[in-house]
DNA sequence: ATTAGCACTCTCCCTTTACGAGTGCTAATC
DNA sequence: GATTAGCACTCGTAAAGGGAGAGTGCTAAT
């Protein structure tokens, strides 16, 4: 069977009226909101048809029909019409240029909190990745006599610190020493790359002060599984209660549990680094504790290096065409801002 | 009328069955659970005079008692039997000194993380709070040449880093002379003391580097505000769905909402700093959104200065003796890990 | 090919009914 | 005088019944 001009006709029309009412969608309805000339008898035909090729589904006989995964694929890939911000939303957006910090990842929790208040959907945000950032320079700071600063600057701007403990007997020549050891070796590495084997002066040094060398390198190959765990910003969590199909109390458990469990966040989001947003529906979801939900992702980028993911999460009924839209003004925004900031 | 010896039984006996059933407790239930040789009859007689003196309330008339909170607040003053930890439990709470991390947020996000586990409530833990903190050292660092760091060494040992722009035609050497001024004048200080008006040395700066000067000023005041936001880390939102008093979709999405008002939690957590644990039951709450609560706050230290609270929330028919005993041993186990790694 | 008409299905909501848990009161008992 | 058995009464809940309404699929007419 042929998916002729009508037959997308139609199913669009089932698709943006079930998107904005969530109560599935009838033969009536349709001949009379989007009428197109054709009586509610022939659109049952079609519809029935539609339902046969897979993409409308009814929830029990006499109700109306839903559309399915495979149509909101088609919706987001053919039919969809790109939208215009509103007024309203432009200035969320632009608010996020107007920040007193400079701090990133304070930059990064505010994008969390505008991206779900302008779309009601709950927001996920990435901090910066570590894995792909290069290591531009390495300085350990005394701060007093127990505790040294460790510094890492890197090619993204991005600075990670960690307090290391210092060893009695020690004094700030020392500590400049190894810095510039460590910078000479790990200088334009990855933070995976950190590695003791051929680093031939560190390795003398390490028999020397184990410990604190031993915690230096931990701290350095540690930061990316660490910044794992604690950079997702999470937005509007309980926006999710505003959908009826989230009314049930033990799918809404089941979400929020998901928003907890940081290591799915983590991994869904790491899989894709596309310039443009990707759309994620429903079972084409691998997660099985997500095949309900659709996410948008997109990313934000310093120049033009992509340094970290964000999305929105809601229902499958997503209202694509708007959060879409959001999506690429809010990384265009986010990323010139960033780039602004801390682009060299 | 008096609260004798048996009206006190039987109103613990009320207690405690409804904080394990959730259920309104019969006279019945109390004779043959808890029985203490009277009959039914004789519990009704004496739970109707509890009724009148405050301390029970039926939700309607054919139905069995429940607690107020007058008597929530009777029992975990009086009546209540401190519980000692479970194997179990005091084996989670080792695993606090267990991290490999040094950073103080990543510690406190996993007390966080522990505390909701452990006792199946939401749990609340505010980061070290910087008003009552005094400052020690200010460093400036320059990272590349349009940024400095902006490092903050203070009394408690936490470092409180931003990243600075700096302007041009700028040496080392400037940044270190700023650097010293900024100590001489504001160490021994708080942060909310640091203001321009007495350090004549850094008015005559100001002049020459308007910009520069006043960012660092901006960022020394405004940590304290920012901290607030960012602070607070949470833990177990969705266990508030394991209690049948929050089925009801209203109530659950109220209670997450307020969980991601960050800043009543801020106001409530900030109030108490004793150091023994406190607890705020149902209506005690000034605010209204949380009088169906109640609240176990602890607080954690270094040496004897209490840097954090950490807090509880649940229903009012919290197993408070459990929370109580918890909470006193994480907060005794996070302040001896803490003072371990950072007191002098 | 399209459409009007109609019987049929299924959900939702309302009312009714029955049941059970628990109470308060009264009168008997220790 | 305190305690208790007995009993009528109340109220919430769960199950059962009964439209109403929305929507379908099919058939026959256009």
């Amino acid at each position: 069977m042929q998916l002729g001009r009508r037959k997308l006709q139609i199913l669009q029309a089932v698709i943006q009226d079930y998107i904005s009412s969530g109560e599935p969608v009838g033969s009536r309805t349709i001949a009379k909101k989007y009428g197109m000339g054709i009586s509610p008898a022939t659109i049952r035909n079609e519809m029935s048809d539609l339902e046969e090729m897979g993409y409308l589904q009814q929830p029990h006989t006499s109700a109306g029909r839903i559309p399915s995964d495979k149509a909101y694929r088609l919706y987001v890939d053919k039919l969809m019409e790109t939208r215009n911000l509103t007024p309203d939303e432009a200035q969320r957006i632009r608010e996020i240029c107007n920040q007193k910090t400079t701090e990133i990842e304070e930059i990064i929790e505010q994008v969390a909190n505008i991206l779900s208040d302008i779309t009601n959907y709950t927001s996920v945000v990435l901090g910066p990745r570590l894995n792909k950032v290069l290591i531009r320079r390495i300085e350990l700071i005394a701060i007093d006599r127990q505790y040294a600063l460790l510094l890492v600057v890197t090619s993204a701007g991005i600075i990670k610190d960690t307090l290391i403990r210092i060893p009695d007997n020690i004094d700030a020549g020392y500590l400049e020493r190894i810095s510039n050891m460590l910078t000479k070796y790990y200088r334009d590495k990855t933070f995976a790359d950190v590695n003791i084997k051929h680093a031939t002066d560190l390795q003398k040094e390490l028999m020397r002060q184990k410990e604190f060398i031993r915690n230096i390198l931990d701290a350095l190959t540690n930061s990316i599984a660490n910044k794992r765990q604690s950079d997702i910003y999470l937005g509007g969590t309980a926006n999710i209660f505003n959908f009826p199909e989230y009314q049930d109390i033990i799918k809404a458990r089941d979400f929020l549990n998901l928003m907890e469990n940081k290591d799915i966040l983590y991994n869904l989001f790491s899989q894709y680094e596309e310039d443009d947003v990707v759309i994620v529906i429903g079972t084409e979801n691998e997660y099985n504790e997500m095949q309900d939900c659709s996410v948008v992702m997109g990313t934000y980028s310093i120049g033009d290096k992509v340094l970290g993911s964000m999305g929105l999460i809601g229902p499958t009924r997503m209202e694509y065409s708007k959060v879409v839209s959001i999506m690429r003004h809010v990384g265009e925004s986010v990323s010139n801002y960033l780039t602004l900031l801390f682009k060299e």
